[in-house]
RNA sequence: GGCGACAUAGCCAAGCGGUAAGGCGUGGGUCUGCAACACCCUGAUCACCAGUUCAAAUCUGGUUGUCGCCUCCA
């Protein structure tokens, strides 16, 4: 089939026409969610956008199998020994065992993308399921001469490599150690961009889960299950590695390095990478004060959607700022939009020049880097434009496909299952208030608006009669 | 200290060398008993300074500012 999305790739810092290796077929992997605690809206917004450029190839036509992993082990908060486990942590936060807190993570992550039309990607694959393939590679550089062990643990040797700055072209000497307070040097290594990829020696007693290993009982380096996982489902080669901007390193660079080292070949062409959500104070991090989960928005009565028309309406290379006014702002686009698709009729036959004209232009828009906002913007374009209602309908409902609003069904618009009584009771009072206004007896007809208002029951004047709806 | 990204109207944002899309808000208007809805109208020379070009928001160099990364982070 034609290719024809451009991309920005991360590896060459340019954007370039994406040519998967198999005509036709995309190999897409995910870095999933640590399941310690909720996902807050940043890190949804690289799942949205992710998930955006996932819809994206499959709208223009590529069979695509995507990947993602759940890691549910091995990531510590410290690269030295004496770090803390991350779900380990979090089980001692909520007193409970390691498993238990990352199932109900990872049940809470999806129940989250849920909300947010994030399509659950085709193989979802926890780390702890992977240990034999871990303990593979790791046997394999060991071999190859790429690893070595050092105070009970196997690291890998990153002077082994040409190239092992791939992302940043950071030079060796000028990288700091320990920029940060809260983080210790590990001793054992002989570079110090080595990393750990099986840990024997843990500093920290009460680690739950370990698994028996030729190197003694232990647990995986948080780098090694991307690359193991992406290799059993997707084989040697990749397409598109995704993930957020602050993978780049060491998590990416270092997938790199281990996978290469370990196949002997290119591993990833295309790097997919989704900058950051900010508040006014900077970057929005889970160690940071309060985080923002989908449930806090919902339970301040915001649609979850809204947030994803929010993240769509900027590009995904672009740092974006949250903050509740704009959200108020996205709240009464999001309405306003999806009234304007509702009140479209079905009459009539599908123009099909016009429909293939607007399909045209929103694939483009999307194929130049995944613009989302022009995407947008050709919607609302092909909303305006000069052609019948269905052939609008079915033009949303195909944007729709990508864009995952719910245009069509939103779930604001369903009504909450109204009973007859009140039915009967407000189409009543309805009535009264007609009978007011004939009489243009005003106060009386105010009145039984606000009474109903009080109830939650908003009335309209339109120009086909009264409407109410819940409010 | 090193590396990188970004800088367009009140806010979000497109723009990829040919003279500033779109959304929200604001103000004005049509409609309405009023309100709401809907519809129409309404605004910026693109952080700053040089340079390249017939032509620059768009390319180059520099300045300033904001943010991120340099072993927790999406």
């Amino acid at each position: 089939m034609e290719n024809k999305i451009k991309l920005y790739n991360s590896l060459t810092k340019k954007e370039e026409l994406f040519i998967p290796n198999e005509d036709g077929k995309v190999a897409m992997y995910t870095c999933g969610p640590t399941v310690y605690h909720f996902a807050h809206i940043g890190n949804l917004r690289s799942y949205i956008m992710e998930d955006l450029l996932e819809k994206t190839l499959r709208y223009v036509g590529y069979d695509v199998k995507r990947v993602m992993n759940i890691t549910d082990v091995g990531h510590l908060s410290s690269d030295a020994d004496t770090g803390e486990d991350k779900m380990l942590k979090g089980a001692k936060r909520e007193h409970k065992t390691v498993m238990e807190i990352a199932q109900f993570y990872t049940d809470a992550f999806f129940s989250d993308c849920n909300k947010l039309n994030i399509k659950r990607p085709d193989v979802v694959e926890p780390a702890t399921n992977c240990i034999a393939e871990f303990i593979h590679m790791v046997s394999a550089l060991l071999e190859k001469g790429y690893a070595y062990e050092m105070g009970g643990n196997i690291y890998f040797d990153t002077s082994k490599l040409e190239n092992y700055h791939v992302f940043s072209g950071q030079n060796e000497d000028e990288l700091l150690v320990g920029v940060r307070d809260d983080v210790e040097e590990d001793a054992n290594k002989k570079n110090k961009s080595d990393f750990v990829l099986w840990f024997t020696k843990s500093k920290f007693d009460d680690q739950e889960l370990k698994w028996e290993s030729p190197w003694g009982l232990g647990y995986p380096g948080w780098h090694i299950e991307c690359s193991c996982i992406s290799m059993k489902h997707l084989g040697e080669y990749m397409d598109i590695h995704c993930g957020g901007i602050d993978n780049i390193f060491p998590h990416h660079t270092n997938e790199i390095a281990q996978s290469e080292a370990y196949l002997g070949h290119k591993w990833c062409n295309y790097w997919f990478h989704v900058h950051h959500l900010n508040d006014k104070s900077g970057k929005m991090s889970k160690s940071k004060g309060d985080f923002l989960t989908v449930s806090l928005l919902e339970s301040k009565g915001y649609n979850p959607l809204v947030y994803r028309l929010f993240c769509l309406q900027s590009h995904y290379r672009k740092p974006l700022e949250f903050s509740y006014e704009v959200l108020d702002n996205m709240t009464v686009a999001y309405n306003k939009l999806v009234k304007k698709i509702s009140d479209l009729s079905d009459a009539g036959e599908i123009e099909q020049d016009k429909f293939d004209a607007y399909r045209a232009r929103f694939e483009e828009a999307l194929s130049n880097d995944l613009n989302s906002s022009m995407a947008i913007t050709v919607l609302y374009e092909m909303l305006k434009a000069d052609m019948n209602d269905k052939t609008k309908k079915e033009l949303a409902k195909s944007f729709d496909e990508v864009l995952s609003l719910d245009l069509l069904n939103a779930k604001t618009e369903e009504a909450p299952a109204v009973d007859a009584e009140l039915e009967s009771y407000v189409l009543a009072k309805i009535e009264e208030r007609k009978e007011a206004k004939k009489a243009k007896d005003f106060a009386t007809a105010d009145a039984i608006r606000n009474e109903l208002l009080e109830q939650g029951i908003i009335l309209e004047d339109t120009r086909e009669g009264v409407k109410w709806r819940k409010a």
